[in-house]
Parts: structure tokens; C-alpha cells; sequence
RNA sequence: AGGGGUAUGGCCAAGUUGGUAAGGCACAAGAUUUUGAUUCUUGCAUGCGUAGGUUCGAGUCCUGCUACCCCUGCCA
């Protein structure tokens, strides 16, 4: 099952075409992922982060981490941190080649003098809103400042001052001198360095003034000679600034990096985006940024997701400039397929429903043995107690059943999981009328492994001994939105829905209790389930659901 | 005097120089099954936003429409 035909895409096509033009020497390619460190990483970042990696594996290139991280207003460390742990917990690898746009502020300040030398960038003295209503708007063009035509010399000392610190926060700007009547808003004279008296997270040097991230972004390219430079559809506008900066600065003559833009990912059932995922930490909605919720990949690690998962995921949803949201589905069956063989398989209850097999000797217990996993026997076997009383699923009885029903019912016959046969005999009430408990009968000539072939029985049931099983506390999760039809960034909170966790106290065989932070199983007709690693002690046990197994199963087909 | 993009089945998405619509998800049917899971088999676009045109031949070329997304931060 080799598959020989490599995956294609607009981004693979012009990188084949920029090779078969000698666009870059030695048919390098160079690609980078760069994060402004300001939330952690989401599906959507896997998505990037994936891309600009495997193009640089597929094509024997190289791939760098670089932080983008221009603005200390809204940056901090521990995004840093946590972004390196979800990107190397993806499987990804930058090598050496760990960088900071920040370390190349002195390299950009003198970049914006030769800008300023040349004639192409002046200091503005005009106000944030009087900027704003010198740009102009859609439909009419902007007017120049009145500072636009300050001499290169005045142009210098002021930057110069705003470079020290000797300029107040906000009183001027370095902006690039094109053209205010351009259509593209982005080229009307681009503010490309603000006054900020914060203190940088990163620098030791101490900075007053902080390069745009148009203005920086190309720079930090050709710095770290980037050959293709991918970001996402909302900077095709921002492309011919990127071009500009790089065809009036001296040094990128050659070689200069491509910006291509593609689209980013959407989800059903789901919110993807920062500032959403944001507003879900801060407005206290879920537990935090690792909520298992939510489709960061923190949230997905906790949750129980696992790389390789993601990773198919990302291959398969692949790479175009449409608009589009992927069905939550997909990513469902991802981590179903990378889990069905690897998870060991447990049985565990979670609506108890007592049984008490009347004809079973009281006091008796006897181990029965199973596969962890039965479609990879090398996973190994484990024991698992049965005796006279037992929990099955409260679902998999009903006392008038439907058509087609295989389940328990009274006078029918089902297999125990690597048990016996039971059969119904009697169903007991309480005095409200609900079912408290059914006796049954089990035949001791059907014990599993035995070869019994006499009878055949419809339907295999999961179960746990009574007394010998151990409780355990299940988090089972919906989809944090469930009805997406018309939501946008501003009814989302009120699509959020109400039942997306559900804490329920469940009985577990004896082996599930070996279990660690992270362990990942399939818990027998229930889905697939990680212990998690916020809440979970050895003495008390909580499990997320991961997702839930397919099911055809249909009453009244 | 607006500009930049995108339109291929329910959802993604391939479709090199025009040659007769890949694949995945979902769904449906059947077989196997000690999980109604898995696995296996089969089905699922006379049509590629729309109307014309060029051509022996158009998803691919041309023209005109339409719909949707992005842009008026000293955010990225």
C-alpha cells in the first residue's frame, strides 16, 4: 500500500515552479512558522505550523520557529513556552534554528535610516485619529500628512530621538512615504515604527520604539533567508508592502523571499481563532486554555488527541486559498483510526444496571482472561473478575424491545464479554417503577474460549463485577457549539452549549486503575477514553472522553 | 476611484501544456465479527457558481453576469 503520488497543492505547484526557474540557488527552500506569542497554539496553527514543515522535509529544506513578537503590549514568555511545548509535542522540529524577531530590532532600525536616506520613509507628527482621517476610506483616496515632506535630516533626528526614548509614547510615527491615493489601504504610507514605553519581554536592550509587523515580517524573511513565506489569506493585500520593503532595501536585491497566502482552517462545532478561544479562558466558559474543549492543542492533548492524529488530519483536509470549514467529523476520524489498534480495550460502565446471576454460586469469583487488544495480540492479556453480581449498561437492557433488538430483554440470551451466555429471567422495580435490577441465569457451558457452538447468541454485552470494580469519574464532552448554522464572532457565546461536559461517576474493571496521566483506551463499546492530567489521582481516577465510538445501530431500523 | 481574493457532490479536495471529473470524511446497502466497533465489498457529480463564445473536444481558453470572503490599527 505504497503510495508513490506525493500530495499536491497551489503551494507545492509554485515551489515546483520556482525550482524548475532557478528562482532560488540550488533549488533551497526555505520555510518558517511565525507565532506572535501572545495565546497558545490552536488546530488552525497545527494546520500552519505542519505545512511550512513538511514543504521544507518534502523538499530537503530547511524550516525555521521564529517568534514574532514586535508588540509588547500584548506579549509574554509563558506563550513562548507553551508554543514550543505544542509544537514539539506535534512532532515538529526546528533543529537549531530558534529565532526572535526581536533580535533583529538593530538590524530593522537601521534599515528604516536607509529608508529614511533614500527619501521613502518620514516621521509624522499627525495623531492616531488624524491619521485616520488622512487615509481616506474605501471609496476615496487619502491625503498626504503635512509632515510628509519634512527633509531627510529633520526625518533622522527625529527618529533618532523616538529611537532614545526622548519622545513621548504615541506622539510620532516612522511611516513609509508611497502613495496616500493607492486603492490598497495597505500603501498609503504605512505606519512601519510606533513609540511604546513598554518593556520588551525578550530584549535585553532597552526599546522605545517597535517595528509594524509589515514592515518587519519581510525583513525577518530575508534575514533568515526564507525562500517562501506562507501566511494566510488576509495578507494578500499586505503583499505588495512586503515586496516594497524588500526591492528599496539595499540587501535584499537577491533571493528575496515569496509571501504566499492560503486558507485558514475553520471548524464545525467548534470555535477556532485567538481571540475567541481568548475570551472563553478569560470569560472563565472552560478550565483554562488546555480545556478539552476547546480545539487548542493543549485542549486537544488533555483531551486525548494524539499527534499522529493531527498530523493525518492536517494531510488530509489539504491546503487551497477557498474559504472553508472542515466537517469536526474528519478530525474524529483521525484519532479513532490512529487509537483502534494502539489502545489497549477495558470494559467499564457508566449506567450501572445490577444483575444477579441467581444460578452462580455466592462467594465464587473466578478471572477470566482477555486480550488488551484484540486486533494486535502483541498489546498482551490481562484478568478480569466475574462473580454473582454484576454491572451491565443500564441502555443495554429494555423491556419491550424494538425490532432487531440484541441486547438484553426479558426471556433473551447474550453473551458476557469474555464471560457466559445470561439469559432474563426477572426484572425488579422500586416502588417508583424504575429498574433496579434483573435476575438472569447463566449457562456454564458457554464460557468464552470453551469452542461452545450449540447456540448462537445475537448480542455481546459489556459488563464488570459488582464488587471487585472500582469507581471512577468520567468527563464526557459534546461539541462546544452544536448548532453553527449563521454563528459569527459575535453570537458565539450564546451558541455555546450548556451540555458540552458531563461529569458522571462510572465502574471500571480492576485493570483500568494501572492507569497514568495521558494513558489513552478504548473502554468496550463506549469510545475512547485519557486519563486526565489535571484532575486525575491514582486513588481517583477521571477520564476524558475522547470521542465516542461509530455506531450504526438505529432503533426501528 | 475602490482594491484584493475565491467559486468542483452534504463537508474538505486533486485536476501539469484543453482530450472526456482522483482521494478522504459523511452517508447508504451487503458480508464478516465474542464491541450494532474494526475489517471487507458495493453505491454516491451526463457534471465543475451562472449565461454565452472559441474548439472535433472546455472544470481547464475568451467575454459578460452572480454569490461569498478580506482590507479604512500607532494589532498580527
Amino acid at each position: 500500500m505504497e503510495n508513490t503520488e506525493k500530495k499536491t497543492n497551489f503551494i507545492t505547484n509554485a515551489i515546483d515552479h520556482d525550482i524548475a526557474n532557478k528562482v532560488y540557488k540550488n533549488d533551497r527552500v526555505h520555510t518558517r512558522f511565525p507565532p506572535e506569542p501572545n495565546g497558545y497554539l490552536h488546530i488552525g496553527h497545527a494546520k500552519a505550523s505542519l505545512l511550512n514543515y513538511r514543504i521544507a522535509q518534502e523538499y530537503n529544506g530547511k524550516f525555521n520557529l521564529r517568534f514574532d513578537d514586535t508588540n509588547p503590549i500584548k506579549e509574554d514568555m509563558e506563550y513562548v513556552k507553551s508554543i514550543k511545548e505544542d509544537l514539539t509535542w506535534l512532532g515538529i522540529d526546528w533543529e537549531d534554528r530558534l529565532f526572535f524577531a526581536s533580535s533583529y530590532f538593530e538590524k530593522m532600525a537601521d534599515y528604516a535610516v536607509e529608508l529614511i536616506k533614500k527619501g521613502l520613509a518620514f516621521v509624522d507628527d499627525l495623531t492616531a485619529d488624524e491619521m485616520r482621517e488622512y487615509r481616506g476610506n474605501l471609496n476615496e483616496p487619502g491625503k498626504e500628512s503635512p509632515y510628509r515632506s519634512r527633509n531627510i535630516q529633520e526625518n533622522l533626528d527625529l527618529f533618532l530621538q523616538m529611537k532614545a526614548g526622548k519622545l513621548p509614547e504615541g506622539s510620532r510615527v516612522l511611516r513609509a512615504k508611497i502613495d496616500m491615493t493607492s486603492p490598497n489601504m495597505n500603501m498609503r504610507d504605512p505606519t512601519i515604527y510606533r513609540i511604546l514605553h513598554t518593556k520588551h519581554h525578550a530584549t535585553d536592550a532597552e526599546w522605545f520604539i517597535f517595528p509594524m509587523y509589515d514592515y518587519a515580517h519581510p525583513i525577518e524573511d530575508a534575514i533568515e533567508g526564507i525562500t517562501h513565506s506562507l501566511c494566510t489569506l488576509e495578507f494578500e493585500d499586505h503583499r505588495p508592502f512586503y515586496d516594497w520593503v524588500l526591492s528599496n532595501l539595499d540587501n535584499f536585491q537577491e533571493e528575496a523571499p515569496r509571501q504566499i497566502e492560503f486558507a485558514k482552517l475553520n471548524l464545525t462545532n467548534t470555535i477556532v481563532g485567538k481571540r475567541y478561544l481568548k475570551q472563553l479562558v478569560d470569560e472563565q466558559i472552560v478550565d483554562g486554555w488546555d480545556d478539552p474543549r476547546l480545539a487548542t492543542l493543549s485542549g486537544l492533548r488533555r483531551r486525548g488527541y494524539t499527534p499522529e492524529a493531527i498530523q493525518a488530519f492536517c494531510e488530509a483536509i489539504g491546503t487551497a486559498k477557498t474559504n472553508s470549514t472542515v466537517d469536526i467529523a474528519m478530525l474524529e476520524h483521525f484519532i479513532r483510526d490512529d487509537l483502534k489498534f494502539k489502545a489497549p480495550r477495558l470494559m467499564v460502565v457508566l449506567d450501572p444496571l445490577k444483575i444477579t446471576i441467581t444460578n452462580y454460586p455466592e462467594e465464587q469469583i473466578e478471572w477470566v482472561d482477555l486480550p488488551l487488544n484484540q486486533e494486535d495480540p502483541e498489546i498482551g492479556e490481562y484478568s478480569t473478575p466475574f462473580s454473582r453480581e454484576i454491572f451491565v449498561e443500564r441502555s443495554d437492557f429494555l423491556e419491550t424491545p424494538p425490532k432487531k433488538f440484541y441486547r438484553l430483554f426479558p426471556g433473551n440470551e447474550v453473551r458476557l464479554r469474555g464471560a457466559y451466555f445470561v439469559t432474563c429471567n426477572e426484572v425488579i422495580k422500586d416502588a417508583d417503577g424504575k429498574i433496579i435490577e434483573l435476575k438472569c441465569t447463566y449457562d456454564p457451558a458457554t464460557r468464552s474460549g470453551s469452542g461452545f457452538a450449540e447456540r448462537k447468541v445475537k448480542g455481546t454485552i459489556h459488563w464488570v463485577d459488582a464488587n471487585l470494580s472500582k469507581k471512577v469519574e468520567i468527563h464526557l464532552y459534546d461539541h462546544l457549539i452544536v448548532d453553527d448554522d449563521g454563528l459569527t464572532k459575535d453570537n458565539f457565546l450564546d451558541r455555546i452549549n450548556p451540555n458540552s461536559l458531563k461529569i458522571i461517576e462510572a465502574y471500571a474493571e480492576p485493570e483500568v486503575m494501572k492507569a497514568k496521566a495521558f494513558d489513552k483506551f478504548q473502554f468496550i463499546r463506549n469510545g475512547f477514553f485519557s486519563v486526565d492530567s489535571k484532575y486525575s489521582t491514582l486513588e481517583a481516577p477521571v477520564f476524558n472522553q475522547i470521542v465516542s465510538l461509530k455506531s450504526s445501530w438505529k432503533p426501528g431500523k
